[in-house]
DNA sequence: ATATGTGCAAATTCTTTGCATTAGA
DNA sequence: TCTAATGCAAAGAATTTGCACATAT
């Protein structure tokens, strides 16, 4: 219980590893995206993560191969908050959480929180392999709920 | 116990209702939506709502503007299977299920499960309100699997 | 009567693809 | 060396928007 997650610099090496154990080579925009998405938090879109990137790294396309490549061999996850773009966040494996996602502001905050057992387990029961899941909570957040209760104190006459 | 679903009429009607409540006019388009949702099984896209509605209903694009009305007022709920689109089903509230999709053959089967009520029990723990989720499984189904199988039987030469 | 909803066309946004060039193993 | 990876430009796909016209209430 001491130190549950991997410390960044590990899941970084070990991402590479993974890269090479699957003939895939280690390139200077995957070493970029890896080391950004094994150090920093939220998950990213491409254009985040290029935005991140040192100028010149590589080309937005190119981000979104290797976010491509990084997910077939599931390195990194892809999480939809619903907004039309998609987002990635290295994949812990073992240690899997979801988001909640607010839906005003658009935070994002993380649950340490899963229901991969039951209901993976539930999957196999049904015949099905190789099972995963993607799941995403929305809501309000404190702060945004007290900004509308004041927002609704000045309009009092919208709230049907 | 005996039918825990309103049948597809009940469902109907209270869709336009629902629709009126928010000051939202009945029109053929919606009707048309609400027809189908109601009354056919698996989650559209707003492509697959336009074909199987009668020829000339209306056009694509007001599918589209229809469907972001009623998410708005939670007539329906927004599915992401991961692969470009979204789909939609009618939101029956209470008796929310999820579905777990075939990788391979993107079979879509229905699962009498829900992880809602300790999800969202633990998101207004942490202070969200209107909190809602979305959850989706995938996996390779019994029948891909078999035909995966047969297939390494013919080329065992690519197994890493 | 009149504001809301719709059709059509065109714009936007995100993501993917083709092909010549570069660079890891 | 030699195949996999990248850059650039352009295509593609899903969804949204603008504006004149139609229609529910």
């Amino acid at each position: 219980m001491a130190h549950k997650h991997a410390s960044a610099q590990t899941q970084f090496d070990a991402s590479l590893q993974t890269l090479r154990d699957h003939r895939h080579r280690v390139t200077e925009p995957r070493k970029a995206i890896l080391e950004i998405l094994t150090s920093e938090h939220g998950p990213f879109t491409a254009e985040e993560l290029h935005g991140r990137m040192k100028k010149g790294v590589c080309d937005l396309v190119t981000v979104y191969r290797c976010l491509a490549t990084m997910e077939e061999i599931a390195l990194v996850r892809r999480c939809d908050f619903g907004d039309g773009s998609y987002r990635y966040e290295f994949n812990t494996g073992e240690h899997h959480h979801h988001h909640i996602i607010c839906r005003v502001c658009h935070g994002v905050q993380t649950l340490d929180f899963c229901v991969a057992d039951s209901l993976e387990r539930m999957a196999r029961q049904i015949g099905y392999a190789n099972v995963t899941h993607t799941l995403e909570i929305f809501g309000v957040c404190s702060q945004c709920q007290r900004k509308k209760v004041l927002a609704a104190a000045h309009a009092e006459s919208e709230e049907d």
